[in-house]
DNA sequence: TATTTCTACGCAAACGTTATCGAAGAATTT
DNA sequence: AAATTCTTCGATAACGTTTGCGTAGAAATA
């Protein structure tokens, strides 16, 4: 019809290409070939330095594609070799500072070895998180690296995916169901170390306020807290013991908790709080309560914020290598997107948590 | 060759298509056409909808996709209609809580349109900066939202996309010299109230550590602060006004800005500061050298983190709506995208920030 | 010189879509 | 009954790559 129009199309194809479909990724090899009167697999070849090119039109086509710039469209790729050099990330929220340093250590593993990563977050919902994981096993990522929501129990999204054989990682919250590499950081000790340091403190009465019992962080965490009071011959008190069903994403849950533990005929004198947000959360309603911590009640929590120190009081935390985390989950699915053939050995990766003590937690 | 294999091949395309490629989404069109005798060409327009195809077969090609739970590879998609649905993010931090919530609010209205996002961190970097935004248009981004780094003088490397015709969004750290759409926070009120509160306080010698000059909201927010003092009739005083090359970044450029001021005969008596990191970093820098806030100095500062109410002192602080500029920006983003003609009046939304007054300032 | 092996390149199919066009048969109009 | 219009579908090309295979000519061997 037009063929006017169709003339300049092909006489400048650039001009066109970028007008009409928003595609800015240059020029393709098509535009190469044609430029310099090859085909265009022997142009794909020479980039990829095939044995069957000439090292002359190999210097030709390298030549032309760096002075104008060329870059293969990576969506094509994907098509062709059914691979995205992506992976995806399912967290909870980056808002929370441990999650956002998690994908901190992830980018600097992922964009070193030339994958890009895809975030998402679950804002601790079951629907989301399965949502996510659809979502982005449809954009065709190589390989899944996940921490489940609060409210996760049936992990059947995940089972049929890892069945298919799309290379899975955990790392923070686990779970048993699937075997593949984990990395968590040491829980147990976490909790053991926490609990441990407030009894040495002088406090008796030590309250736990955590996230649901589904999740592995919680079960890893109040192990470390109950060894540690068994240790001391105290009995573990149901009474003292609170769960916040989203992991303190709404403040009335971690109020709730609170209260009831400020209502008993035993008041506790310390709180060892799990979670980012639960343990920042109780902190605040401590002083909205014009609670002195720690005369009246001692508090330490799991944190990776960086303002523990500059808290009022500052607060004594279990710090968790978010970065490092990142870093080794990254690496592990690394090994199982590149592997040549299936991988039926995996391990879980157990880093050490840090035990930071501050005014929050003073001895008496 | 392997005529057996082949054959397997035809007959289990679901097996062969997991255990070979790795591509995860289920069956294909071509999987429908050939199991129900249709062509491709009739299995896209029944599920596209098309006014070609009968109700009959359109109720069976939907009704078999259904059933096979057939989902559109979005790369096949992407590559044919030259766009990706997925839009670009440029920020500094992630671990800044600012820009976490900023992302939140993106991602609310991304999802919400059928776009993804992938997210990128500057870390204040300029060379960063131009990679990531490098290999986001490469990855056939729609759209780009992007708040400058720091380091960012020469915007080069946007304008000539933007040229190219690539919709662009900046935020918070925007750029006069490529007309587009922006949103930002009230930058001069944000400065002009802090300061005025501060003045109202009974504070005179005010000091302002902020990030580079270069970068929008640093100039804006000193607009408002040299504004109020001169409204108080005090002259500005250029010992005063100490910049972070990284806006905090590190704690060392902080400290150097301290130590200057604290060194000066003149000290102040309170301190304005910019950015999230400058802010909590002079906190916790005052704290150490154990200068009481606000009795020896003041301090107020730019801040999204939710924990100012418990800081030590609570801290005095300047909230930008962080979540609502993420959602503004992504919807003047998705106008441009979804436009039919190209756009050329653009709109600066500016958000108003909310003064928060603590501790922090509290009057003498 | 006649045959074989290399060397260096092009053809064509494929990845999963979408869109243009042509066409067979049915339904409608003249 | 003949001509036209609808309806419904399929063949084909295209997006930008990669790759197996075929092959022309040059080089090496017999």
């Amino acid at each position: 019809m037009c063929y006017i129009g169709e003339m300049l199309k092909k006489q400048l194809p650039l001009l066109f290409n970028t007008l009409a479909n928003m595609n800015f990724s240059s020029i393709t090899i098509k535009d190469i070939a044609t430029a310099l009167n090859l085909s265009v697999s022997t142009v794909s070849k020479a980039l990829r330095d095939s044995y069957e090119i000439s090292e002359n039109t190999k210097k030709l086509v390298t030549g032309y594609a760096q002075e104008h710039n060329y870059r293969p469209n990576p969506i094509a790729q994907s098509l062709k070799q059914g691979r995205s050099k992506s992976i995806g990330i399912v967290v909870s929220t980056i808002e929370n500072q441990f999650f956002s340093q998690v994908i901190n250590g992830i980018e600097s593993v992922a964009y070193e070895n030339g994958f890009n990563v895809i975030i998402t977050q679950t804002h601790e919902s079951y629907e989301l998180e399965v949502k996510n994981v659809g979502h982005l096993t449809h954009r065709s990522i190589d390989g899944l690296l996940i921490s489940l929501s609060t409210e996760t129990k049936d992990i059947a999204h995940l089972k049929t995916l890892h069945k298919q054989g799309l290379p899975i990682v955990f790392f923070d919250r686990v779970t048993d169901e699937i075997d593949t590499h984990k990395v968590i950081a040491d829980n147990f000790k976490g909790g053991y170390d926490a609990t441990c340091h407030l009894l040495d403190s002088g406090y008796k009465r030590i309250a736990h306020i955590t996230s649901p019992a589904n999740i592995s962080i919680t079960k890893e965490r109040f192990a470390g807290y109950s060894k540690a009071l068994e240790e001391a011959g105290i009995a573990i008190d149901d009474d003292y013991i609170k769960y916040c069903p989203h992991g303190g994403r709404d403040i009335g849950e971690v109020e709730n908790a609170l209260n009831e533990l400020l209502s008993l005929k035993n008041k506790p004198d310390a709180i060892f709080t799990t979670s980012d947000r639960i343990t920042t959360t109780t902190l605040m309603l401590l002083n909205r309560l014009k609670i002195k911590i720690p005369q009246e009640i001692a508090l330490i929590g799991y944190t990776n914020t960086t303002l523990a120190d500059v808290l009022n009081p500052s607060l004594s935390s279990v710090y968790q290598p978010g970065f490092e985390m990142g870093q080794k989950a990254t690496q592990k699915l690394l090994e199982l997107i590149l592997a040549k053939r299936p991988v039926y050995e995996f391990e879980t990766l157990v880093l050490p948590t840090q035990l930071v003590t501050r005014d929050s937690t003073a001895r008496q």
